[in-house]
DNA sequence: CTGAAAGCGCTTACAG
DNA sequence: CTGAAAGCGCTTACAG
């Protein structure tokens, strides 16, 4: 496929530089109107196809950003949907998506990616969170990137997140509006910074409403490593559980039915997430939809700013989801 | 993100020239095992990273390949699985890969990636049957192709399939085994190449055993679009099904479940694929589980070969899959 | 074992 | 409005 057409060729045929050619394909100023269009028709007469690899050459860019996942963030496609957003809004600045899974391996080693020792790529959009250390491996080395969907306490760093905080707040507010008093969170406060906000945010409609937050009405759902563990349901049962995602709202929805419970009758579940676990239960969940065109839209934006400016700060942003009603709250 | 450090720098350093320092740097002979130590040294002193960008320019190579998903399938988890053992194939051959989900809009149009017209791609892997007019295009503009996981009539292309007919063929075999007699094939056989190739190969077990195929017993599960339909589930039941997939099984089983029938004591369900759905049932589904390793080593391996040498032809290869026995099925 | 020269296909800065 | 020159960072082929 390589293509033996170049520019060269095009301005030998009319008789002009590849000066000119370069301009008037470019549509650069200095090239008459006239030439111009003559040499766009036989550039596509030709079957001319532009040499990127050259235009990096010359600029020292490669127009190529990547997309780390960590491993354990793979398995779903929450974050592919993320990366199909990215690669279409990167492409309006003739820029490349590549995507690379960071395997727990290399990020216990500190292994930076391949792309980077090879300058195949500008800078990183990091999409899910990965350790401190890494953190500071790449920040040392002075990668642009950004982070999506998490954030740490490196305050210089650009971080894109869904508003994790006033999602989980607001959906409480509606639990509680619909009457709900004994209101459990399920999820492993100390694992990410997403569920402690969405944790956060739950505690704070409680206190608003002067309802106590009830230690055992924090459910556990993961160990350290990040694998889901059996939930501990409470007894008595709450009336409401506030689950930190979609897919433990669907493995607690499995375990109360195992245990003869029926929601949302004898107590209500909601999620976050809208993934494909809040519509595969019975009933369909209630949860918060998360912007991911958006954060995309933002995520790109803020990279190719910092690749022109490295010393460009956008700081941390939050996009607002929005609560999807389904059938898993009951009023009481 | 502009590394400053090139081999020229290295070598002035060292009081050599670049083409000694591209020698040691890579390997070559011709250098003294000395000077290379302390040029591979130095480099690492220095923070030096190699520019693939210039080597590509050099070569007339991009060092990428595109790995199409037309947007019909990228739903699922599925094919990113594919993905990322795709990427870690190709990075033995230093190549990196560039996913592309190709629109509807862009399949009809026959409107070719844009890595294709900025030469950011030596060829493409097509994840997912595309339309006959789009392979033809694709084959008119000479692009090095290699299909993965379909395949059509155009016998000079090399197709990398999971072996959907012996697949299916033995699955049928064993629930034969099982004492299974009156059993249904639920898929759409006019759809697509992997769907059509199940149902043969449950065809042949039928034949092998000298059971008729019952037309009512063939169940459409979805319209040209690829759009899930409502099953018609026949009376009398079946004692099994064998469904073209998993999601399909899934499917089929929420249906058999809302008519009050309990699987696999009214009848057994077998799927295909080993998705996360065959695991979201309960019980969870026998299947077949495809090769998604093997097949993109095969997968990466012709297009490389196939880069290198625009006439090879590798034809159409056949992965074996792996029963996975669960409890859908009963002996009967 | 080592290096000068040429070239990959563009673009930028400058001269005319 | 048009073009000659230089350069991006490598590698290949050849000469010494």
């Amino acid at each position: 496929m390589k293509s033996n057409i170049t520019m060269r060729d095009i301005a030998e045929r009319i008789g002009v530089s590849s000066v000119t050619v370069s301009k008037a394909l470019n549509d650069k100023e200095g090239v008459s109107d006239e030439l111009k269009a003559k040499i766009k028709a036989l550039a596509i007469e030709m079957g001319y196809r532009f040499n990127a690899v050259a235009k990096s050459m010359k600029e020292g860019l490669s127009y190529n950003i990547g997309i780390i996942i960590p491993e354990r963030f793979s398995g779903g496609n929450f974050y592919l949907k993320f990366y199909q957003h990215i690669t279409t809004m990167l492409e309006q600045y003739s820029y490349y998506g590549i995507l690379q899974v960071l395997s727990a391996e290399d990020e216990r080693n500190l292994q930076l990616p391949r792309t980077y020792y090879e300058s195949k790529v500008d800078g990183f959009i990091i999409l899910g969170q990965i350790s401190s250390k890494y953190i500071d491996l790449l920040t040392d080395n002075n990668i642009p990137k950004v982070f999506l969907d998490f954030y740490t306490d490196h305050s210089d760093i650009d971080s894109i997140i869904t508003d994790n905080f006033y999602g989980v707040y607001e959906l409480t507010n509606y639990l509680v509006k619909e009457g709900h008093k004994d209101i459990a969170f399920v999820g492993n406060i100390h694992s990410t910074s997403s569920i402690q906000d969405r944790f956060l945010g739950y505690y704070k409609s409680l206190l608003e409403h002067n309802l106590s937050l009830n230690e055992g009405y924090i459910i556990n759902d993961r160990d350290e490593k990040g694998t889901y563990i059996d939930l501990e349901i409470p007894n008595p049962l709450p009336s409401a559980f506030v689950c930190n995602c979609d897919q433990v709202g669907y493995n607690l929805m499995n375990k109360l039915r195992s245990m003869g419970y029926s929601v949302p009758e004898d107590c209500s579940v909601v999620g976050f997430d809208n993934d494909i676990y809040s519509t595969l239960t019975e009933p369909q969940l209630t949860t918060v939809e998360v912007n991911i065109e958006e954060m995309s839209k933002v995520a790109v934006e803020f990279i190719i700013e910092k690749i022109k400016n490295e010393h460009k700060n956008s700081g941390r942003v939050l996009i607002k989801g929005t609560i999807i009603h389904r059938d898993s709250v009951k009023k009481i």
